[in-house]
DNA sequence: CAAACGTATGAATGATTGTTCATATGTTAT
DNA sequence: ATAACATATGAACAATCATTCATACGTTTG
């Protein structure tokens, strides 16, 4: 017996072929457009979003960024470390003070974008 | 016994507290800062930032996007309904199809901005 | 050098979330 | 009306992830 599942049911019937076609084509590299979900997956934590927004005016270090947002020192540097990792914080260490401002201004337009966006 | 936790530590000895001070005055609320996490935390996923960027050139239903990208009909119209939810994708009904196109430019902007900082 | 301090990190845990499977809803055609 | 079809949805499971706790690392001060 012969069994069909959604995709294929869906390919044959009802799919416009040369629009997918076309579509296909002009696609990204799947890589490309994983690391662009990964960098996005970073600004989608409330955390993070504050940490960066308060870098919008300053220089920090950790335990400023901790009290300023009510978090365990522990959270933020973690954190931190993923910011980093992405390039979005750059670190200024100064003696035994670790202080962190945004690595470039993508940030900001970001950011200002994605306010947009909520603000409508 | 007074115990201290890390925040209280730091709080008395380490914090820049006129910075500290003056970056809290400048935070937008908390509530704009939750939903601006969620706005990307929607882009941070690979599904769905494929079926935006497919989006960009065509509207499609969701039958077209199953096929193209290799994914479900079910998966599809679950990420779509997350999409719809953000406001980012619109639905355009005809018959029994459910054409989707995206709501706006932000979704354009946003994207592409994300990809510049992916490419460098 | 030893103690205090700012920061970093590894493991564990609880919560969130994307996909699958089964099924429901609404539309078209016979 | 009944069958076929496109889409939507609810529940369940697996995987991901943010926070906490304990502790380690590197720097400064007495």
């Amino acid at each position: 017996m012969t069994e069909y599942n959604d995709i294929e049911r869906c390919g044959f019937l009802c799919v416009h072929e040369d629009t997918v076609r076309q579509v296909t084509e002009q696609m990204p590299d799947d890589e490309k457009l994983y690391d662009l979900a990964e960098l996005f997956k970073v600004f989608g934590d409330s955390t993070r979003i504050k940490i960066l927004y308060a870098l919008f005016e300053a220089e920090l270090c950790v335990c400023d960024i901790a009290q300023l947002l009510g978090l365990t020192q522990s959270a933020v540097s973690h954190q931190l470390r993923v910011l980093k990792a992405s390039r979005l914080v750059k670190p200024r260490k100064d003696g035994k003070t670790v202080f962190y401002s945004l690595a470039d201004d993508h940030v900001r337009t970001l950011i200002a974008q994605g306010m947009e966006h909520v603000n409508e």
